[in-house]
DNA sequence: GGGTAATGTCAAGTATCCTTGTCAAAAAGA
DNA sequence: TCTTTTTGACAAGGATACTTGACATTACCC
């Protein structure tokens, strides 16, 4: 499953580190899901979708 | 996180395998979502709203 | 009442998510 | 160039998601 955080992360200017300390997860999920190692769980999904402001569609693409 | 698993099957009078059928997990999956045992991946979470035809947020609610 | 379907639950095992700690390489800034 | 920040990566461990198999209870139908 593909994800937009990089993006969604660079247009704020943000580092992986500032992102895990806006969602209380470590930097190394960050740079996990980033690198597409694995996708998060639903809760922490939810989490991302609020901090963006974006439905979790919009984040994440269903595509295999 | 709650959810609406067990409305939408009755809406369509499913039973818990014949939802576990077309999702492709096990019945005891199933139940374990709907008794709140567990969150399911957002892989699975993607899978039901397909099969529902809804966003995920329209399924499952995020608070604990 | 007896039979069958549906649901709830447990146990044990595998797979996935997330952690801390660490290290190396790349990028950025002086 | 030197220094710092950022990113990518790995290992080992804990927590969560999902599996098969089994059993008990409940609901439905005859």
């Amino acid at each position: 499953m593909k994800n937009r955080l990089k993006v969604l992360r660079a247009e704020r200017d943000w580092s992986q580190s500032d992102l895990a300390d806006a969602l209380d997860v470590s930097r190394q999920t960050i740079n996990a899901l980033e690198t597409g190692k694995y996708d998060p769980s639903l809760p922490l999904a939810f989490k991302i979708a609020r901090l963006f402001a974006l439905p979790i569609e919009a984040i994440f693409e269903d595509t295999p």
